[in-house]
DNA sequence: ATTACTATACTTGTATACAAGTATACGAAC
DNA sequence: GTTCGTATACTTGTATACAAGTATAGTAAT
């Protein structure tokens, strides 16, 4: 696991550093959802005092990724299918708005854009090549989705679009082994940037719409298998 | 203003209860954008120690409503045009696909829109009444979007988007006194929940889309006459 | 007069001490 | 055996003490 002396790294403060490091323990399932865990605790295994761990645990409450139970303890947060199919409408709304918008504004003259094509084609051709490491495709989905996302200039959105998908990645984490159709999600990708580039905002719409609804299918068979980690 | 023993009232914790009466006296400009405050003074105003105002003070500065200076101390935020910007955006996203949605889903048979039906009409009533008393309105102006965002059962999303709100309406409270045009707001109002009343998304989505516009209209001349308030 | 240095009086960041609420184990009363 | 009450060992909530960084005023050197 994670101990002290990982935290006492860089300039930032040892709040934002528990942050950081819990709240990527929640959304990895390192925590698993439904574990008690304490304040005392976690001090003791970051080598740190309460009062940063309590800020963290204040911030991931207000995300809704950890339940604090006054007096009690702290919980984290089960996997709730409420939670995830509004997570999903939010993230799917405005993805939806973000992606026709850069789409409706791409010009190949424009510099930002070619930097941007530069980078996509990156990943993209990375994706390729990740197609049997499903961790690394994961991270480059996610890298793919916050290239285009940024190009927006609105930072606002994109840290909502962020803390939306923390709770979506939980269950991608859960069906980590299970995540097949690798192939078919880069080819969505590349139609996705295709139509983006020829500013084809409804084509966009269209392939997105499909493409943010995949990750439903598996839903069922998950919670049966870890129904411990879902809300009753 | 607000002294200690107003906030000892309910059954809340201190922190949440600085968080909330801080947050309004922001977003109502009794704290005014650019001004320092600092954590001792803010609990002494309280009367309470500085742990539980650190906590609403890290809360807000996640909404980017304050900006923390480390070692410096406590601003609250300057109105940023790049943030008025974006958020409206992601507000006007969100709220786009929500009347849509609840206008898609609406039926008379429906017991929850036979409730929110009666709480619309009240709501436009008191609107219309409330014609000469700009800060009433304003508020009668909040309860009808909520309401009609409550009826999509999306915490997550109306959350979201009252974050979003909290800064546009920073400078709604700004423009109280030059709040005209409050008769037309309301026949957008009924307008709007007439459409959704026939299940008309397009329409919903025409009417809307014109209606959060209207504000930025006063943008420029608030700019110039409250420049201190503003980011340079 | 200007510059560089230093002491000082702030600030927030962090640790710790104390208050108060909650669940549980245990035992007495019946 | 069951129930009730109480002591106890936890927890988070809050207050306070201390650490460390920042800006400024004042002073000495030039």
């Amino acid at each position: 696991m994670t101990n002290l002396s990982e935290l006492k790294q860089t300039g930032k403060s040892l709040g934002e550093q528990a942050h950081e490091a819990i709240r990527d323990s929640v959304i990895t399932l390192r925590l698993v959802p439904g574990e008690m865990v304490y304040e005392n605790q976690l001090a003791a295994t970051y080598g740190i005092s309460r009062t940063p761990v309590r800020e963290a645990i204040r911030k991931l409450a207000v995300e809704e990724l950890i339940d604090v139970l006054p007096q009690r303890g702290t919980r984290i947060a089960h996997i709730s299918e409420r939670k995830l199919k509004d997570a999903a409408f939010v993230r799917s709304s405005l993805e939806m708005s973000a992606f026709r918008s850069v789409a409706k504004e791409w010009s190949e003259t424009s510099e930002s854009c070619r930097r941007l094509k530069q980078q996509v084609q990156l990943n993209l051709a990375e994706q390729h090549k990740a197609q049997n490491n499903p961790k690394v495709f994961l991270q480059l989905d996610e890298a793919f989705h916050r290239l285009i996302l940024q190009q927006l200039g609105n930072d606002t959105l994109l840290n909502v679009v962020l803390q939306m998908r923390g709770h979506l990645n939980r269950i991608r984490y859960l069906a980590l082994e299970q995540l097949h159709d690798m192939e078919r999600l880069v080819n969505e990708h590349e139609a996705l940037f295709a139509a983006v580039t020829r500013n084809d905002d409804i084509a966009v719409a269209q392939i997105l719409s499909g493409h943010l609804n995949k990750m439903h299918n598996d839903l069922p068979a998950l919670k049966q298998r870890f129904a411990d980690y879902f809300k009753p």
